[in-house]
DNA sequence: CGGTCCATTGATGTCATTCAAGAAAAGTGG
DNA sequence: CCACTTTTCTTGAATGACATCAATGGACCG
């Protein structure tokens, strides 16, 4: 991990509109390797975290070793707000990234506090809603539908050709399963030409109704 | 359901100090009884509930029925802020119950902004933690550790011996099993002397240590 | 070009589900 | 309060979905 602080133009004299205006600004930026850990599991948090470039996963481990995967966050994306004492998840970096780094007492002081608090809100309704999701994904849906959800997931957000940040352990992970069985899935959405795969990590839909479907 | 206004003491003068005041006052009473939907997944969320008496579950439904249960709340609680245009689950009456009701912009009116935010923001807050939880919970837990795991929560905040609102059902659509399998799994902790069951709706632990390290 | 890592595939095993019955509990009406 | 029905819970046996174990195949990288 490297450390760079951001230029100190604390004499501006307006305050900032944009909470990522307020984070250029105020926040240390952090560079982490791939696999490296931003913060740990159990770890104190007071500290607010944003992408601004490559992939974070948070993950949280069973004593013996069984990981879950409870997210991914791009570019733009706020993390690490758990809002307990510790954070009950781990984050790391899927890939190496670039991120943004500030204490929660700093930020408040920077910013204007409706900006800063309306961004928190949204970030936390955000990891809400897609826990719930992930809830519902992990409870009741088969091995099929989990991986189908995930690829429409990916593919919603992008155009054509999707690139997977992750491999395979992390999408097991994810979603609940082992690595083969992730691969017996892909490949099988593959043989019915649901999916078409350039690689192990490059994808483009084919058939979209039948996705959707799948993904119950 | 039935309704039933508050005293529209509007006049006074002093603010309310806690949420339960403001809501005492402004909010509106329903009684739903036992398996009563109290709003329904899709549904538009721009209200406030709160537990009065008995217990609330949310749950979302799969198109070919398949449930899972999100959680549940009792007395107390504040569930429903969601913040989505939408309710992605559904909220059920698990037991006849009494529930206050609010509108968030009237509650907005009512309140010291601080206080209200503050208790919202709580309420989101453990609602993120135990979705949380509840993903490690479903993705990485055998049958075992789940129930034993369901058991522990229930016992930590209840003195001795713990009375079980829900059915197996419920408990098998919160745990992302069947019922079949939870009454098993039951069984083998009391054969083990784990716990102790008096009915089938009430228990006490009997082995603290062993139910904590089963629940992983 | 050989080595390491990761993904795929196949054979087998296991845990949870499903199907089917019976037992216990809860509700109902006399 | 007691028979009777209905619902819920438990138990057993068989099946099935996913995991595990083991081997092969492909991609990346020095």
């Amino acid at each position: 991990m490297s450390l760079s602080y951001p230029f100190a133009d604390t004499k501006t004299a307006d305050r900032a509109t944009s909470l990522g205006e307020i984070l250029d600004r105020a926040a240390v930026r952090m560079t982490f390797a791939k696999d490296e850990e931003i913060y740990g599991q159990e770890e104190e948090a007071d500290l607010i975290y944003r992408v601004v470039s490559g992939v974070v996963r948070t993950a949280r481990f069973l004593s013996d070793g069984r990981r879950q995967v409870g997210g991914f966050y791009r570019a733009g994306e706020l993390f690490g707000l758990e809002m307990g004492e510790t954070h009950r998840y781990a984050a790391e970096a899927l890939t190496d990234c670039v991120v943004q780094v500030i204490k929660r007492s700093a930020l408040r002081a920077e910013a204007d506090e409706g900006e800063l608090d309306r961004a928190i809100w949204n970030a936390v309704c955000r990891d809400l809603e897609r826990a719930q999701e992930h809830v519902l994904l992990l409870g009741r849906k088969t091995a099929c539908e989990k991986v189908a959800s995930f690829l429409k997931e990916l593919a919603e957000e992008a155009d054509d050709a999707v690139e997977l940040a992750m491999g395979r352990q992390d999408i097991a992970d994810y979603l609940g399963l082992t690595i083969e069985t992730v691969s017996r899935m892909l490949t099988q959405l593959q043989s019915t030409s649901v999916v078409e795969f350039a690689g192990c990590r490059q994808f483009r839909v084919r058939k979209w109704d039948v996705l959707e479907r799948l993904a119950a």
